[in-house]
DNA sequence: TATTGTTATACTCTATAACTATA
DNA sequence: TATAGTTATAGAGTATAACAATA
């Protein structure tokens, strides 16, 4: 097995792997940041978008302590992009949920994320369905649809 | 090309593009944590094991502002990790360098990163040459070796 | 008692601006 | 005068621990 770790095909499609993540993240906190908002920040918001989430929920996904998902949301709060409601059903909770305007921003950032798009417009959709069933092999993903 | 944005291929290949950059994020924190390293110290602790660099070039590889590496180098030396040593050639430039414990915390670090290599063990070499092309047209890149 | 969210605290990363020592 | 590195400062994310309200 340590034959294949130092195999020059596997280096090569390791550090190409690198340069995609490098690359993601990069064109994410300068999407977010068009919109001067943080990596996190942009994420959290991306959430909410979708669906309004307790606070805890949102520290699982981001995979933190609740004691932060507090400061984040009081920033998009603060900024109208996020409001918190209570939980009808217990008292203790606190759903965090995007406002019109958040949900725009939302979708102007996710409009901004370009990286997997434009790049992937170059492959054939042969190459595409190819990539596909690479990444799903590679990342142990049974199905998908 | 807004209608490739939204074909479902497409978009299930930048989702698991998403989930490599979230797994690669995750192992490669988890893997600095083990070593009591952030993740901005562990990317400079590979830099310098694979070469001696000024400082001026680490913050132009983290992009990120030279100012920054002092602190990110200090923590560093401190561990004795790392060091710095006089340029010759120019009295004003400092090249940080890994000590010999240093490179032994970045071998153990890279050797850690099982995320690429332990997934792409089951794909055949055909599958990764085919990986390694696509990666490559994604990414734009003329060639490797 | 256990859980949810918050507060308080401390550390790290980050950018900006001003400083020093060289060039 | 321009550049390399540093310092000072401030904002943000992160973890830990302790707390109030609620279950």
């Amino acid at each position: 097995m340590s034959s294949r770790r130092t195999d020059p095909l596997t280096l090569e499609v390791v550090d190409l792997i690198g340069t995609v993540v490098t690359r993601y993240h990069e064109e994410y906190e300068q999407a977010a940041a068009q919109h001067s908002l943080t990596g996190a920040q942009a994420r959290v918001l991306a959430l909410l978008a979708a669906q309004p989430t307790p606070m805890r929920r949102i520290a699982q996904s981001l995979r933190c302590e609740p004691s932060n998902v507090t400061g984040i949301v009081d920033r998009l709060e603060a900024r109208g992009l996020v409001e918190r409601r209570p939980d009808p059903a217990d008292r203790r909770v606190k759903i965090a949920a995007a406002t019109e305007e958040g949900r725009a921003t939302a979708r102007r950032l996710r409009d901004a994320l370009d990286f997997a798009r434009e790049p992937l417009a170059g492959l054939s959709d042969e190459e595409r369905t190819s990539l596909r069933d690479l990444l799903r092999r590679m990342l142990g993903v049974t199905d998908g649809a």
